[in-house]
DNA sequence: ACAGAATTCGTAAACGTTTTCACTTACTTG
DNA sequence: CAAGTAAGTGAAAACGTTTACGAATTCTGT
C-alpha cells in the first residue's frame, strides 16, 4: 500500500489529451505554449499530485542543481552554523544540499568526494579536514567546480572563502594590549596548518608592532577541540605563569582552558584574561562569556555559494579568493589590568 | 578547461572492445561475467577515472539510495548531533543524505518535503517542527517511507523513534528528591506538544508518587531556546521564590535560566539547583556543568535509519514506535540540601 | 481571401545506466 | 564425437524527462 506509484508526465499527457512534450513545456515554462493548454495541464498536474522527477530531468539537461557539502563534523558548532547558512542560501538559489562528514579523516574525505562526484553534484563546497588535504583532492578538482571554505589555501589556484585570520589575531592582541596586558601567551593547536600559521603570524606581528615579547605554546594536534585545549592547559598550568592573558587560537580550545583553569583554581578573568577565536554559539553562553574574534559565518556561507555558482555558470571563470573581515567581540573573560611597569 | 567531460560506460566499452552491457555487469557485480573480462574492464575503468552515474542508474533501478533529512535547525546542537550520527550511519549503509532545514516553519517544511520527494529520495527522516501538526504532512506520507524522530506522535499510525520523555523527567525528579529537594519547579516551554506533555506528565507523576506538590511554569512558545529560557526566567525571578530546585524541560531553556540567574544575583547551585533535559554538548562545558537527562542520540539516529530501511525494503512492513531509554547525568548544577521539614 | 509569418504542438532522439532475452561459444558426459 | 548443458556476451528496451525539428494551425496585413 506504500507503493503508490508515482505519477509521471505521460500519465498527465494521457489525461490531458496532449503529447507529453506539451506537458513538459507547460511545467518548465521556458518554451512557448498556448495559454489555455498550459492552464489546463497545470490544473491536471495539481489534481493528480504530480511532482517533477529531478533525476530524469537532470539526465537530459546535464544539470542536477545539487550541491555537495563536505564538513569535518556537522556537530562542531562552527560547522553546523556554516552548514545552516549554506543550506538555506543554496535552497534559495534553487539548489539542494548533499551533506557529508569527513570526520577529520583524509581517506574518508577522498571517498566522500568521489561519492558526491558520482551523485553528479553541480558543485562542491568543502571545509577541508586538513589544509594540505588540497593535495589529496587535487586529482578530483578538475572534475567539478569546487570552493574551499574556512581554510586559507594561500595562493593556490583554487577558489576559497575564509576570514582574515591574520587580522583576527592582530586586532585581538591589540585589544588585550589596550586592556593593559603586556605579557600575552598564544595558545595554538596545529603546526603546519596555513590557517593556524596566519593566526599565529597575526599575533606575532601585533606583538612586534606593540613592542611585546611573543610567546607561543602549541600542540601538533590535527584539530582543535575542547579536550585538546583541556589537556594542553592542564600541562601548562602545572608550571609557574608569567603571563596575564591567553589568546587561544580557537574557541573550543579556550573552553578547554576554562575547564583546566577551574580545576587548577585559576580564575578567569581575575587571574588570567582569556580570548578565543571563531565566536561559536557556546562562547556567548551566560557563564562562559568568552571574548573572541567573530568569523562572519553567514557571509562566508553565502559567499561560498555565490562563488561556486559563478564557477558553475561560467566555465571560463577563474578562481577567486575571498577574505572576509573578522570582528572583535568583547566579553567578560577579559578584564582591564594596570600594566606593572 | 573545467568542462572535463565525464567518462561514461560507453567510452569504457569502446576502449575495452566489449558491449556496454558487459561493462555494466563488470561494475555491478551481481550478474554473471567472465573473470578475465571483468578484470580487464575494471582496470580500464580505473585508468580512465570512471565513476558510476548514480542518477542514470537510479532511473532504471527505481532506487536512488538517497535519504532525506529534515531538521528544524542544523545549528541547534541537539539536531546537529543527531544529523551527524544519521549521516554517518546512513552512509555506512550505502545511502547519501540530503539535508534540509525547516526553520520551525510549517509551510517551509511542506515545501521541503515536496522538494525531497521530487528528488526521489528512497525515504525520509523528519524531526518535525511541531508535533501537533503532523496533519499538514499527511498527504505526503503515502508517497514515501517516512520516520519521525525526536517527537512522540503518540498512537498515530506512523513510525517514529524517540526517547522516553515521561521516564526522563520522572527519574530526574526522583533524583532531585533524593538530594533533599521538596519544592521543585517545572520550567516548560510548549503547551500542547506531545513531547512536552509527556515530560510534564513524568514530572507530575513523580511528584505524586513522592508526595510533592507539583508546580508548573510554562510558556506557550513554539520551541525552546536560550533566549526563551532567559525571558521566562527573568520574569520568574522578579517574584519571590518558594522552590529550591528547577527542572527545565530542555537544556537550552536551562542555559537561559543560568543567564537570568546570574543577572538576578541568584547562584546555581547554591541558591537553586538546576536540571535540564537532552544533554546537548553545551551542558557538559566546564563552567556550565548542567545536570540533565541524556537522550541517546546516537542510538536514536541509527535506529531511525534502521526503521526507515526496513520500511523501504519491505513495503508490507507496518509502522513501529521505538522508545529509547534516557539516562540521568549528574553534574554540578544540582546540590544536596537538607530538607527543611 | 490569400500568402506569408507567427504561434502552438507532436514526433523522436537523447541523457547513462540496468536488465531481459536470445545467441554464441565452450564445456560435459556418455 | 554428438548432443546437451552451462556460461558469457551483445542487442535492445526501459526509466522520466527535455528539446531540436518539422508539421499543423492560427494570425496578420493587404
Amino acid at each position: 500500500m506504500q507503493k503508490a506509484k508515482r505519477v509521471t508526465i505521460k500519465d498527465i499527457a494521457k489525461v490531458a489529451g496532449v503529447s507529453y512534450a506539451t506537458v513538459s513545456r507547460a511545467l518548465s515554462g521556458n518554451s512557448e505554449i498556448g495559454e489555455k493548454t498550459r492552464e489546463m495541464v497545470l490544473r491536471i498536474c495539481d489534481e493528480m499530485g504530480y511532482t517533477v522527477n529531478y533525476m530524469a530531468r537532470s539526465m537530459v539537461t546535464q544539470r542536477t542543481f545539487l550541491l555537495g557539502l563536505i564538513v569535518t563534523h556537522v556537530n562542531n558548532p562552527f560547522m553546523s552554523e556554516l552548514a545552516y547558512y549554506i543550506e538555506m542560501y543554496a535552497r534559495e538559489r534553487g539548489y539542494t544540499l548533499m551533506l557529508c562528514n569527513s570526520a577529520h579523516d583524509i581517506d574518508f574525505e577522498k571517498k566522500v568526494f568521489e561519492l558526491l562526484l558520482g551523485r553528479q553534484v553541480d558543485g562542491l563546497i568543502i571545509a577541508p579536514s586538513d589544509s594540505n588535504s588540497y593535495q589529496h583532492l587535487k586529482p578530483y578538482l578538475s572534475k567539478v567546480p569546487t570552493v574551499f571554505v574556512g581554510e586559507n589555501l594561500r595562493d593556490l589556484p583554487e577558489s576559497y572563502v575564509t576570514v582574515d585570520n591574520f587580522r583576527g589575531t592582530y586586532i585581538g592582541t591589540e585589544y588585550l594590549h589596550s586592556l593593559g596586558h603586556r605579557s600575552i601567551l598564544y595558545f595554538g593547536y596545529r603546526k603546519g596548518s596555513v590557517t593556524h600559521q596566519l593566526r599565529a603570524d597575526g599575533y606575532m606581528s601585533a606583538c612586534r608592532d606593540l613592542g611585546l615579547e611573543p610567546t607561543v605554546y602549541e600542540s601538533g594536534l590535527p584539530f582543535s577541540s575542547v579536550e585538546h585545549g583541556h589537556q594542553m592547559a592542564k600541562q601548562l598550568f602545572q608550571k609557574p605563569r608569567s603571563f596575564t592573558a591567553m589568546f587561544a587560537a580557537a574557541d573550543s580550545l579556550a573552553l578547554g582552558v576554562m575547564g583546566a583553569a577551574e580545576e587548577a583554581g585559576i580564575r578567569i578573568p581575575e587571574d588570567i584574561s582569556l580570548m578565543g577565536f571563531d565566536n561559536i554559539t557556546y562562547a556567548g553562553l551566560p557563564r562562559i562569556n568568552l571574548a573572541t574574534i567573530e568569523q562572519p559565518q553567514k557571509a562566508i556561507g553565502s559567499m561560498a555559494v555565490d562563488v561556486l555558482l559563478e564557477k558553475i555558470n561560467d566555465a571560463s571563470a577563474g578562481y577567486s579568493h575571498k577574505i572576509l573581515l573578522p570582528t572583535l567581540i568583547k566579553r567578560g573573560s577579559c578584564r582591564k589590568i594596570l600594566p606593572e611597569a
